[in-house]
DNA sequence: GGTCATCCTTGACCCAGATCAAGCGCGAAC
DNA sequence: GTTCGCGCTTGATCTGGGTCAAGGATGACC
């Protein structure tokens, strides 16, 4: 979950939220200097691979804009996403130089990279960029770990529901709205990326979808446009009463 | 999964894991007794509960010998483990006060702790510390990833052999023998808790390691003592051609 | 030895969600 | 306008794993 410092900024951040995240908050002028030297943007069309797993990963960066996913796949087909990219998340890995995963971009979408090697050189000599790092990928572990109780022990709807929650709260955070009363927000995801993310076929998504609409958990307006009229009965859906952070 | 920097020394760490993986490598000898102050050791009998999800937690720590898991409950009572902790694993969270996930000894443990707040104090002052944990947590994070794959998209006799897979890489890795040939070791878990762990029931896991026996891909003496005699074949079972490693 | 508790196995049956299949809605290309 | 393709919905049927239930093995304790 975004934690309240961590809010996009564009003016303060240039852009750029590893800047913001990473150093930002205890940075020295040259420390910045030698950041900046190390940056660059790339950009990606919507349905586009950043990286497929295994490829040679020599960078570090963060998503600027737009959103991408993590995603697993077997020799059979069957696919799992592991993470959901939203702005201001951190992808890639320090001291790793071939990529786990698949990362997809499913909207356009905007990143602010590091070249890898003078990133893990400037983080050895710079306690609070590990250390932020670490803050970062503790989150994400939690959320990953949130994770498995959904997928291992939540029923379909109940899936759902979670999934909306998260997306919801994520799309009210980066839009610095209140969580309270309605919400309403665009589904970025097609049915079956929703499915791949729950462990469910699309089909189940699709008509868990159509359940929670029809007994007025959330309105739909098209596929994608949601409006969830009440948040604490979607987490009570969720079978989630309390309101913990998932998806850092 | 274990590296071959981790291998756990008592000689050389004594008995202190967080030392070694977090620090020796690169240590100074003032760093090691600063550390050395505000160390100390716990032990746990099999069964007892080392911290509640939601309890204040002063301390962060790793396990030095025996087993424990980490389980997150749903209020009806459906609980999922969302990590298994061997022997070298790092407990708790800087930066957190309050334990997300119960923490349960399935063995006799004992752990190595360090008061938190001095810890956090010392890892802003050390580079290298965080560094060390980021790395142990980035670990952590990919095989909550793994593990993701496992229980969104495998079936029950998969899950299995992808448990039972891990467990015995993890424990040849902790008695440093190869993972060829024959693996022998003993099931650390109860039926119970294997279900926990991959979102089964306890009769589907009891109902698939039989099938597994009776297939030859496991050989089984009493109810915990487990021969491996062909590892691929077992791989080919859990659906993983890849020998990836998990469960950090 | 007997009793008890814990952990495990196995069988019978059931249901949530997968699979297979048909068709809808809508935007893009022509 | 028509056609195509993609994302989605909905129906019918099947099945893997859950649920309920009845014991079996092992070890601790008296």
């Amino acid at each position: 979950m975004l934690n309240d410092t961590l809010k996009f900024d564009p003016h303060n951040c240039d852009g750029c939220p590893i800047r913001h995240r990473a150093v930002c908050a205890r940075c020295e002028t040259d420390e910045l200097e030698e950041l900046e030297s190390i940056k660059y943007y790339r950009s990606f069309e919507a349905g586009q691979t950043v990286i497929w797993s295994g490829d040679q990963m020599d960078f570090v960066g963060s998503v600027v804009s737009g959103i991408s996913t993590l995603t697993q796949t077997m020799e059979d087909g069957r696919t799992q996403m592991v993470g959901l990219l939203l702005p201001s998340d951190f992808v890639g890995r320090p001291g790793r130089d071939r990529a786990a995963y698949d990362v997809v971009a499913i909207t356009d979408m905007v990143m602010c990279c590091f070249r890898r090697k003078p990133f893990e050189a400037m983080m050895s000599k710079t306690p609070h960029i590990a250390e932020r790092l670490l803050e970062m990928t503790l989150d994400e572990l939690d959320a990953a770990r949130e994770w498995m109780l959904v997928l291992g022990r939540k029923t379909a709807r109940e899936k759902i529901a979670s999934l909306l929650a998260i997306i919801a709260r994520r799309d009210a955070t980066l839009k610095m709205q209140a969580t309270q009363g309605r919400l309403v927000f665009d589904l970025p995801l097609t049915r079956e990326a929703m499915a791949d993310y729950l462990g469910l076929t699309l089909e189940t998504v699709s008509r868990q979808i159509s359940a929670l609409k029809r007994e007025g958990v959330i309105e739909l307006e098209g596929k994608r446009h949601v409006t969830i009229p009440d948040m604490g009965r979607l987490l009570e859906e969720a079978g989630d009463d309390s309101d913990g952070g998932m998806l850092a």
